[in-house]
DNA sequence: ACTCACTTCGTACGGTGTACCGTATCGGAC
DNA sequence: GTCCGATACGGTACACCGTACGAAGTGAGT
């Protein structure tokens, strides 16, 4: 009788598929749509880009959209739905290696593009958190970065894990690189104030007899580059190259 | 004048600071309090536990403790604040490696620390997107792994990168690994009906021709132990595989 | 006994996602 | 050309959020 309506089951499920994969065909018999969901998409990447994905709302996209709030839910089912569909977006800015190039090659081109895509759309940090959305531009760029793992000879369970760890890489290192300039952009507090605000702490209660590693590490530099690309593609390296042997004692 | 009230200044700063360092000492002359900061810590995490972290709301846990709304704000003062006291609660559950052993086990024991830390308390997986917060747990924790490392010989900078990558894998994987049964929780949806609903993409736009990689590894059975203790501490071996060779390089 | 710092919490404000529904707009059928 | 009915639009409303404000009650110090 009244089924409930915040059900997950099949049919939201399958619209939101078909959102992702069929495009929505124009709709004949009703007036004509002032927007494409594909504007509606844009103008949600926008304003999270440019207020933060925190300040990302409805009202706002409609606004920045210049149509009324409500009107977006004729395009969209609800916020996450657009939200898979921004990430799905995001996704499809990734170029994919040539395949000519050695397998170590072209997974580093795949890193790096994901590298790229955080970069560009620091938003993204704030997603990934549930599910990967089934998006057609998400899998194209994973089934790539599966054919060029399984380019190494290895297992499957192994290429599974392998194309995973170099995903989850790139995402911690993006993640703990963006973080501060998208609190900064979010909160008009620069890092450094930041730092200011909590100096009471290295004043007070940081002591070298308490921390002495930190300390030391500190007193050497070893945190002065954190999270360059050198950081991030050290710790790239040092996964290939486990998984280089790996190959090679393979074969 | 009318100095804005929503600052991030030394003044909150420091009060913060305080609040994670220092016990906050019972106040005399009022009426007494019905709870402690810890109590208040710890409601929050058990609302935060059951419900989950989207969830958590002032009002549900001050309803959880039986007080009101408003009465949270003289032990804490704001959600963010509070949630900075979670993630330090957290990590004060970590235990500390034996120091005799050899680093490689030292590092081992804290990775598993920080799984089990992670798997205890899934709401973390959405909080360190921020800032790691300066609490005296993190930081205890934090020092003990730089401790570890540094036994390596390695150089300073890369110990810090080492440091760093061993808690982004956990994370990462943590973080995969939970998504799944958080989101159950928090919808009631179990993850077969997620799967189920969305099924109609694996007959309709799934197709082996367009994602053969991935098809193949699926039939070789390389995603069915997605995630399990087993993945993560495969992508760890090979992390500190790495590392061992280094460090025997540099001696 | 008085003072007054302090806790408690009801009320309220501006924000959110979105359900509901009246109204305007058009394509297709006649 | 006229009308029907499906559809887009968007105002209003509801439940919820974080939290500012202030009134009322409490209890130690004087």
């Amino acid at each position: 009788m009244d089924e409930p309506d915040t059900e997950w089951g099949t049919a939201e499920g399958r619209a939101m598929i078909r959102l992702l994969w069929d495009p929505p065909p124009p709709p004949a018999r009703g007036p004509r749509q002032r927007l494409t969901l594909d504007q509606v998409v844009s103008g949600a990447i926008e304003v999270a880009s440019q207020q933060g994905v925190d300040e990302l709302s409805m009202r706002k996209v409609a606004q920045h959209l210049g149509v009324g709030a409500m009107s977006l839910y004729t395009y969209v089912p609800g916020k996450e739905e657009l939200f898979e569909l921004m990430i799905d977006r995001a996704w499809a800015g990734r170029a994919l290696p040539d395949r000519t190039l050695p397998w170590r090659a072209q997974v580093e081109f795949h890193a790096r593009e994901a590298w790229a895509m955080y970069q560009a759309n620091p938003w993204l940090i704030r997603s990934n958190l549930w599910r990967m959305p089934l998006g057609p531009h998400v899998l194209d760029a994973q089934e790539d970065l599966y054919r060029a793992v399984l380019l190494t000879g290895l297992p499957a369970t192994t290429v599974a894990r392998v194309a995973g760890l170099v995903e989850a890489h790139v995402f911690g290192a993006a993640r703990s690189a963006v973080t501060d300039t998208s609190v900064s952009a979010r909160t008009g507090v620069t890092q450094d104030d930041y730092w200011e605000s909590r100096q009471s702490f290295w004043g007070t209660y940081y002591t070298p007899e308490r921390f002495p590693a930190m300390t030391h590490i500190w007193e050497q530099g070893g945190f002065d580059e954190e999270y360059s690309d050198a950081a991030w593609e050290f710790g790239l390296r040092l996964l290939l190259d486990g998984v280089e042997r790996m190959a090679d004692g393979e074969r």
